[in-house]
DNA sequence: AACGATATAGTCATATCGGACTATTCATCA
DNA sequence: TGATGAATAGTCCGATATGACTATATCGTT
């Protein structure tokens, strides 16, 4: 993802750095903002010099053997301030994952479903925890701690949310489970006057599908 | 990812389908649950055919095309049922790709930076736009209804966090901006009983990175 | 003197994903 | 009758990501 590509460049930009400690680095300081993985990083980091965005030189400190220092260019800086403003200003399409299983919640007994986003819930809950302790050893107003403070909230209303759901399915014991999917916006191009209720789509295909219980 | 198969496997435990209509109904009526591509989705059922956990047979309607049409076998639905209640239960770590351009922001100009977030919401509040519509079309009750409103709560806070934060951005003209990461949790194994300040990381190594307005 | 840990730098095979392309049959309408 | 479009079913290639593995030099400890 471009993400990375920024990533990258930034941290570049404050200073130069080898792969390894790049590496370390986002693995210890900012793993709650990215998982880019070292091979991943050092291919990335391989491009952006085939670029030339980067440059390599090697050093040594100390005794210890050779590295490789990499280095933002100008190119670099140029590039980096692009990609900064265009992901600054966009909206990310956030898929979660963990709604699938929600869809198919109710093919499972109310009881254990309860139980099992209970435990769902547990988990967010200790995210939250070391989250929490992490921003706090961050000074306040620093970007980092911005990026936190925004997952943070993210787990905030998850933890509520899910809260929320478990307790709103208690005293369900086997409701009557025919769940239906209506189509929000009509994809056939085909003479489909009905602009009126989308509930009413008495159309020749049925595009309603009907979910049950098992 | 194993969110998508269980994605197919439920749906084909809904009612049996061919591989079109499957990837339309993604398309149409799941897009903000998935975003399983068409390609994708064959190879999927490619592959669980293969492991036998659905079956094909192949049918026509009217006087159309074959239709290859897959149906769920009895492997299949355990294997749905042992994939639903892991990821049901499963706090899934979510990562933000929009907080790599958070962490670098400052290193823009404090208007643009303010300016870039308020294009960034607006995207978000048209995606609450939209969102909030399709949840309105479902029954209330049923699980996507669910999984739609638990998305519709994340661009709620994402909303109220990006308006507090462009708000909270304002008064801001030129901050000293220089800013550290700290090392909230020492990864160096050799000789840290420094377990008091985290602050206060005055090791032989600096894991103190600065960051710098340019 | 030997050994294990650590710092550093990779490589490679494998898996996944998705954009773009192809192919076939039928329906419809000019 | 010929063209167009849509329903249906794929395929293929290139990009990307990553787990596991390798290699080497140095340091600290026994």
């Amino acid at each position: 993802m471009d993400a990375n590509e920024v990533l990258l460049l930034g941290l570049l930009g404050q200073e130069e750095m080898h792969g390894y400690k790049l590496h370390e680095f986002l693995e210890h300081e900012l793993n709650f903002v990215s998982d880019l993985k070292r091979p991943t990083a050092y291919r990335l980091l391989e491009q952006l010099l085939h670029r030339q965005l980067v440059e390599r030189a090697t050093e040594r400190e100390g005794r210890r053997p050779e590295r490789m220092v990499y280095r933002l260019t100008a190119a670099g800086q140029a590039r980096f301030e692009t990609l900064l403003r265009e992901q600054l200003a966009d909206a990310e399409r956030v898929i979660h994952a963990g709604n699938v299983a929600l869809l198919f919640s109710d093919r499972l007994p109310p009881d254990e479903r309860r139980r099992l986003l209970a435990r769902r819930r547990d988990g967010v809950a200790a995210q939250r925890e070391v989250l929490l302790s992490i921003v706090e050893a961050h000074a306040p107003g620093s970007t980092v701690r911005l990026a936190l403070q925004h997952d943070l909230a993210h787990l905030d209303v998850e933890l509520g949310w899910l809260t929320r759901t478990i307790e709103g399915l208690k005293g369900e014991c086997s409701t009557s489970g025919v769940i239906t999917l209506v189509a929000h916006d009509p994809p056939r191009r085909t003479s489909s006057p009905g602009a009126g209720s989308a509930i009413a789509s008495g159309g020749s295909k049925a595009n309603a599908v009907h979910f049950s219980r098992v």
